[in-house]
DNA sequence: TCCTAAGCGAGACGGTACGTCTTGTCTTCCA
DNA sequence: TGGAAGACAAGACGTACCGTCTCGCTTAGGA
């Protein structure tokens, strides 16, 4: 039980990491099963017996690398939404094989809207939405989910030209700092505690 | 050659017409070259004597689409931000099928980035930038056309649930009036002079 | 050792039974190996313990029916030939699924012609040739191996219209008396003696 | 309508050329699809737009075989069965490499069946049953037809140790004389009236 | 009016990826 | 320690699609 499912793991490494690295050569879509299986120095049929997909297997390495960055935010509730931002473009600079792939990918859209819904959500989670506002708070949330993914992906297409801390300045300026003040009350409750 | 001509622009037209009937029914990706020659009533190899790609042929769609938007902006100057985000909504609402297409599809990825650039460069060939700003001015153009579009997005994902006049202002005071605030001088140059 | 023994007895027996069941539900050539071990409620790879090949567990199969039949020609030495056609073909309806198998497969053309040569070389020494017959010796007992191979074949495939009584009536007419008159001596040499 | 249909038939000539080759070389079963094609300097895929089957090919093959078998048959109405025999053998040993595959292999049996029951079928035709033989003219000329067979089989086995005239002799004392002496009248119809 | 050129329908073809199937090897687990 | 379980490599199978080509029909716009 124990050693085949090790096993089992290795050959799924194997699969994830020749998806990676040959996406990042020539472009997600036109990586073959053949190419991956041939990179990995896995048969062919036996990827079949672990991923019906193409995209299941790209699902596969996304969810892992979102589990990631679930914890990063777990860990670190930051006072200003600048270092916070500073904290998110300095973990994008470290993955930005991975966010580039995500970001710039053709068969990403799914994942993309996925990571979209869950970051609104986590917002909507932590901010609580002004009664008067002409915004509706999904709205909103939507918004800076959407915009703070925009950022990310003119970052990288341009080569990172900015550090973390200026684009966390940036996000602060351009995304939060508007959201919060038109459509979310001034303080957020659990930062306000800390 | 007159009569030859509109001959062959019947045949893309028909093929036009029948990738986007094609696509709102089982999306893009699933759209092969053959069921758009069988549906458009045109033989297989004629396909490729217009567009070597189903790419180029989408592409082509959109560009006359985006060449009907273009005309939209350039007739109605509209004073304050608010109505002219009511008007992009109203006309997103019009063609909310080509709409989709293109922001929900898997292959138009790199026709989004088109627009999304086009429209950024508009927008900075409108208002000047404020010089002391945090925020550089690519930067924060590519903001305002990467939040619009995530905007309709999310309308169109959600079935409209607002009015355009309510979208309208939601772009207005979630998008423009922000980014203007803080990236560019308060009053635009070109309709200042109006 | 005799336990053991045992053991691997009844797995091949398992596997044999799984095989003809198999066979007659579906033919030769469509089972595969996992079939035969499913049916046979086996570990596939044990297949391979005991056999290397599907062949090779048919002709396993078969080798113990042909011993069978060996042992039923060994017992009887019947004075005439119809009678021991009649013999013949009384097995045959007794053992008809084997039979099947054997005449209408599609892999047992190497087992065929094992039987046909075992047949013909028995039949070269119990009788005696005639020196100067036209047709060679090993020709003639060639021509009744297979004549008799394919008679019975064709009485399976009729759904067996005759008796025994009568196909070996047949069986001797046709094609024993005939080759004898012309390639052997009259008087059989064992038969003469008893 | 006329050019493709050449071109069709040049196609399926080069698959059949492929196939023979190929299975003379190691044996029908062992040849696969991509061999058939890559010998024959034709596209995979293509093999499927013609036969759905490797069979289906082998058997158009032999068809065409037969066609030519059919006509030698009809030219000639030799006088003597040892004459036609002569001539049945001559004609095997010009063929022999596609009687080699007829005869030997193994995916061959249900062409096999045909062509056993098309010969026993001339047979009935040419020559008329004796009333009162023991033996069902049906089962007399499904017996001359495979002894046929494997005389041939065994021919071609051992070499052709014999010229086709001796074999012809031997084909007719052996099969054709015995047979009709004792189920068929003994003047044939047809033949009697050359 | 004829006739040459172009648009087109039809479809054979080479090429390649897909997902399924089977075979035989090997390794791990269990009684 | 021998058999069950099953992961795996290898590769054939039949299907689908792509893009190229060639053929022959029809219709056009110029001679």
């Amino acid at each position: 039980m124990k050693k085949s499912d090790r096993r089992i793991q290795r050959t799924r490494q194997q699969l994830s990491q020749a998806l990676i690295a040959l996406t990042l050569e020539k472009g997600y879509e036109a990586v073959s099963i053949r190419d991956i299986t041939r990179d990995a120095g896995i048969g062919y049929a036996t990827f079949f017996r672990h991923y019906p997909d193409k995209d299941t297997l790209l699902i596969d390495v996304l969810n892992a690398f979102i589990q990631e960055l679930k914890q990063l935010f777990a860990q670190s509730a930051e006072p200003s939404p600048a270092a916070e931002g500073a904290l998110i473009f300095a973990h994008v600079r470290q993955q930005r094989d991975l966010y580039r792939i995500l970001l710039r990918g053709q068969g990403t859209q799914a994942i993309l809207n996925h990571i979209q819904e869950i970051t609104a959500r986590e917002f909507l989670a932590i901010y609580a939405p002004k009664p008067d506002s002409p915004i509706p708070p999904d709205v909103a949330a939507n918004h800076v989910a959407a915009a703070t993914m925009a950022l990310i992906k003119w970052w990288l297409d341009h080569d990172m030209p900015y550090t973390p801390a200026q684009m966390g300045l940036i996000y602060s300026e351009l995304i939060i700092r508007p959201t919060q003040a038109i459509a979310f009350t001034p303080l957020p409750q659990p930062t306000a505690l800390h």
